[in-house]
DNA sequence: GAATCAAATAAGTGTGTGCTTATATGTTGT
DNA sequence: ACAACATATAAGCACACACTTATTTGATTC
């Protein structure tokens, strides 16, 4: 269940805070690791639980693995939150102006 | 830290069930447990942990406790997915027919 | 092919989490 | 005040999870 994944992905701060650094521009491991406290095994398993949960992607290159956000695991959460969307009317005008703001 | 509590409460599958059953009509926590082979502890607990991340909400009624879905947490993780719209620029048009259906 | 470096996997450990049963608290009606 | 019922809290337990150190796998360079 992709969702689950996905929740308990973002369930751990650590996480959370890989996912952001990799929203601002992709890196491979070791780079990741700087500024944060974490050894290299906690790392890459953080980022196994990151890939299973389509939030990030891999990239080989060469004996480096560089990542980057998965697209995919966004637009779940998204759809998600669409479920929902009864729900925040108030956030209605706010989306609009966020898509109004993507077409330029 | 509040959304450390939003991602782990959605991190569990049952309370994912319990918030999706209160997004169609609010409800006590008893028939809450309708068709959940959940104990009655388990409910309250997990009714806790959702409310704690403002995912839900509680309204007393007689011996009774009415919860219903707290649109406040679902705002908070639309705003962090906001955080990295970036990402989701092929969602876009969904998105774009999603509003369109709440105007009506 | 051996040395070197990046990343992943294995194995073990302490803590967190979701459940259970038992009990307490809150509210209603007699 | 007491019985009955709805919900919350307490305490304990089994398992999941995030970490560690040690080792393996993958890739480059000499």
């Amino acid at each position: 269940m992709i969702e689950n994944d996905l929740f308990k992905a973002l369930a751990d701060p650590t996480r959370r805070t890989i996912f952001e650094k990799l929203a601002h521009g992709s890196m491979n491991a070791s780079d990741l690791r700087q500024g944060m406290t974490i050894s290299q095994p906690a790392m890459s398993q953080h980022l196994a639980v990151l890939r299973k949960a389509r939030l990030v992607r891999e990239e080989r290159q060469g004996r480096f693995v560089n990542y980057q956000v998965d697209p995919e695991g966004l637009a779940l959460i998204a759809g998600w939150l669409a479920k929902y969307r009864a729900y925040w009317p108030a956030r209605i005008d706010a989306l609009k102006d966020l898509l109004k703001d993507m077409d330029q």
